[in-house]
DNA sequence: GTAATCATGTCCGAAAACGGCTAGACAAGA
DNA sequence: TCTTGTCTAGCCGTTTTCGGACATGATTAC
């Protein structure tokens, strides 16, 4: 019924981080350290197409040469149809700008869930990629993180936003 | 994971029968209308050798010729480890005879678990191959059974006890 | 300004309610 | 006495319910 799970370890200048997939696409980006996530029990460690893309744009992105991905992604694997739409309306923030959690709750037409919105975005499986760390508060003060705040900072200077 | 299970429906004198089975044995025998019994939902309606001997068996149990069940069970698709180990328990009252709550608490090792362990047995996954139903009351009282008082008395009398 | 209030989905822990019970105390009848 | 029946209090695993805590923000009330 469900599909299997692939994941991998992989290096980057925020430490490590678990890469995972399905034959789908990508549905995993993970600090080792991370809020919310509960490891690889149950997962296979293997290689995949999908993981040494995803690990090729990641090198790309933290060396500055990368400003969008390109990859397949399965955001079904786990979370509510709520969390899922918040997850979704997370890929249409570019690089380079940000958003706040308000916005983003009136993009999935729940303009009073605003913390909700904060709870899903939260638990985005998939760090990076899904840009959560483009979501500021409505004053523009970085509220959170699962990975903690200093790699969000870090992202957006990478990014060029702050 | 997690094996199929398959089912298929079979008539008996006491109204129609759900079997299911994995490919370790037979894990299911419901009464279409009992309590507790929550459909086939995500079960795969198919034949399957086991049903067959479960079905045959059942015949035979039913027309009186049959006093013993022999047939692979798989206890461990569902329940808490306490309810599995309750319906084991069951396993050894023989056709004809009868048991106590008491006694079957004792059995598992938890005689003050009386109460628990009448909730375990009306959550029996295999009606009349696991014979909750020769479980009384400690004065030999008719308590109560997942598909009826009366389909109960129906099998202690062919059972002779009653 | 600044503080209190309220709205929202999910998760997690604690607490309470709910049973396919039973031994024991007591009363009523034979 | 002996039997029978009705109550009570305690037992224990599971299920359900409930109350906070959260990666917030617009609106009120001083």
């Amino acid at each position: 019924m469900k599909n299997t799970l692939y994941y991998t370890e992989h290096q980057s200048p925020l430490g490590q981080l678990i890469l995972a997939t399905t034959d789908l696409g990508i549905c995993g980006v993970y600090f080792h350290d991370q809020r919310y996530f509960n490891g690889t029990t149950g997962w296979q460690k293997a290689t995949h197409p999908f993981l040494d893309s995803a690990a090729k744009q990641l090198d790309e992105y933290f060396a500055g040469r990368r400003i969008q991905f390109e990859l397949k992604l399965d955001l079904n694997v786990s979370g509510t149809a709520f969390q899922q739409a918040v997850w979704h309306a997370l890929l249409t923030i570019e690089f380079g700008k940000t958003s706040s959690y308000g916005a983003q709750a009136n993009h999935i037409n729940k303009p009073q869930a605003v913390r909700a919105v904060g709870g899903a975005i939260g638990r985005n499986p998939i760090s990076i990629i899904v840009p959560c760390h483009r979501v500021l508060g409505s004053n523009g003060a970085l509220t959170g993180f699962a990975g903690g705040l200093d790699r969000k900072k870090y992202l957006l200077q990478l990014e060029g936003v702050i």
